[in-house]
DNA sequence: TATTGTTATACTCTATAACTATA
DNA sequence: TATAGTTATAGAGTATAACAATA
């Protein structure tokens, strides 16, 4: 007698749900999902968050630095600090020691502006330590930075 | 007396750093690049490799299925599985209870194809394991879980 | 000779709309 | 009326090559 062909109810993930790979990509969707809900008010996807975020904290940082430090493509990267200038919440100025390079710094209206993202960005920070108990948010962050630093 | 312009010597990353988000897409990004060169020799990509996984352990599943599982849009599953097909790593056979439906199964050579694929992700998932001391490999599990679960 | 920033471009990934066959 | 699979297509995101200005 002929094999019937098999047909599935539940499907089985466990192999996936086992790899440390798998479960890093689906909280990184997950939690990108979550950050342009977020910030839809303020028209901010992750990277561009990312990338004001380090020109907040570096003022006059410059494009290669900012494509070292977030792994960034320096042709991907023009288009970006592009509109964010349209927006005027950045500006470019030369830079002091290198005349090839320019600095990017915030404007006042950037300030303000990465204020309110701040604001966001720390209370979704403070959403995901509330499904982590007490100390389990610092040890993720901690796991996670083993595996890809250095 | 103007200002000076500033210049960064060093970039500050702290705030990054410290926000699972970031930390979690930087995790599955490096990862990602060290499952394509592990799996060149296959010319299997990521998803690739999750899809012929849960059509392993599930033979017959649909495409409805594996795109709910996986959290694909049908449209981008068509060309994927078409191609997989073209390599006789499976098949699509009728669904016995359902007319619309087809269900995906590994061929012979599919079968041990995966055999080595899956060789080769135990060995990166050890590899990583050498990275977390002991049990912590299976708490970062863990924790990523809670975050995108339910 | 190497690096910064830039343009042009191509390739991949992902998303939506619309269609067909069947439930 | 809703769902499974498919096609066509558009939009991101990301990659390389080549160039001008400067180090």
């Amino acid at each position: 007698m002929p094999k019937e062909t098999p047909s599935v109810d539940k499907v089985d993930i466990s192999y996936l749900e086992n790899l440390v790979g798998y479960n890093a990509r689906r909280v990184s969707l997950s939690l990108i999902d979550v950050f342009v809900q977020r910030m839809a008010e303020l028209s901010l996807h992750p990277v561009e968050f990312s990338v004001l975020m380090l020109i907040t904290r570096n003022p006059g940082i410059t494009s290669s630095q900012l494509c070292a430090a977030l792994g960034m493509k320096a042709p991907n990267l023009v288009g970006m600090i592009g509109a964010l200038e349209k927006r005027e919440l950045v500006m470019r100025k030369p830079h002091p020691q290198d005349g090839r390079a320019m600095g990017v710094h915030l404007t006042p209206a950037g300030r303000k502006f990465m204020a309110r993202a701040e604001k966001i960005s720390d209370d979704m920070e403070a959403q995901i330590a509330q499904k982590l108990p007490s100390t389990e948010r610092a040890t993720l962050v901690r796991l996670l930075q083993k595996l890809y630093l250095d």
